[in-house]
DNA sequence: GGCGTTGGCCAACAACCGTTGACCAACAAC
DNA sequence: GTTGTTGGTCAACGGTTGTTGGCCAACGCC
């Protein structure tokens, strides 16, 4: 620390941190933000309550360093237009398989007020731009996102959170076939509903 | 009381129950399980706490009699099942719009594993016969219900819940002609996407 | 060796929760 | 007028929560 704010050196400190950052996330996954309690999170990190006040502040600053999310969208230049719903949907399905954040801050945006408009920080920073690459009019890109995220959040709650049983039982290509041309239609139909 | 069983003259606490049962629906669809404390929840509704304990006997069973859902679903034969799609939304938003329970039902099913199995039941139980009225291969009904409600959940989630700002923002006319076509092609298409 | 910093545990606090049981006013029945 | 029922309040219990502060062991530096 005698440096002045160089390259940090790593602390033996650090490995608690990072224990007590995924115990919160699988805890806020599971349980949203009122029951996955403190002592609950530090017990499952192996270390006192108390730390993680210490390294966190409070349990909103610990909720705050746990849920940073990065979507990891892929970039517009790199697929066919026209695939864009069918890329979007599966980016997503890996994202919500391979990482608990996602839950986590979908069940704690259901839960509390903080939870939500941070979610709603995270899909506007992120999913807008690339909405304004694809669809026709930029005027209605945020809208589009918009739709295309209520489509996407509600597989996810229905599938992840409440697991309505059909849901859970589709198969990761199922869900493509099924959600991918809606997400495309809301993202690049000329306007709404020119088909049939 | 003292006739066996009969048409229950109307008791003056019945005013209170009612009460009871209003503040409990506007705390649960505002704050969820846990913070929709049974205290707050009799403040509201201006008597002590221990009267919702004699009344429903745990905040587990105010909550069930809270919540007996009915979503008045539309007879099938009372419209264009070609409209099914439009009819559907429409129906949704009016829902949503003029009860608070769908919302407490959602909120709560987010937080609770009882809640998430009530919402599970309600919606098998009652999209799932129209379903099999709608769709063509009856043995896919579970499957697109649960797509129907995937759509529609997510639609309540961004716009009642997160409080997405362009999902707000949208006229009641422009979700039904973005999500109305959606609901229709998981109803009704032939097979997943039989369209370019 | 002495000593400050770091990482950690322990015990407690104040607040709030669901829940309980004792007590009370009003009213109807007899 | 007594008595039983109904609708209601009040005060408390035991448990849990976020949060705080004091204490302790280990280590690096001089």
């Amino acid at each position: 620390m005698t440096d002045t704010e160089a390259a940090t050196a790593p602390r033996r400190s650090d490995a608690t941190r990072h224990a007590i950052l995924r115990a919160a996330r699988e805890r806020f996954a599971a349980d949203g933000y009122d029951r996955a309690t403190i002592r609950a999170i530090a017990k499952d990190a192996r270390i006192d309550p108390s730390m993680v006040m210490r390294y966190y502040g409070s349990k909103e600053g610990l909720y705050a360093a746990a849920l940073d999310v990065d979507l990891r969208l892929p970039d517009p230049a790199a697929f066919d237009p026209q695939d864009v719903g069918r890329v979007l949907v599966s980016h997503f399905l890996d994202l919500w398989e391979s990482n608990e954040m996602l839950s986590a801050m979908l069940r704690v945006g259901a839960t509390s007020e903080a939870g939500a408009e941070r979610m709603q920080g995270v899909f506007r920073d992120q999913l807008l731009p690339l909405a304004r690459h694809m669809c026709p009019d930029p005027e209605q890109a945020a809208t589009r996102a918009a739709l295309c995220s209520s489509q996407v959040l509600g597989l996810a709650l229905t599938r992840y959170i409440l697991r309505f049983r059909p849901v859970v039982a589709l198969s990761r290509e199922e869900i493509v076939e099924w959600l991918g041309p809606t997400v495309q239609r809301y993202l690049t139909a000329p306007y709404p509903t020119p088909y049939p």
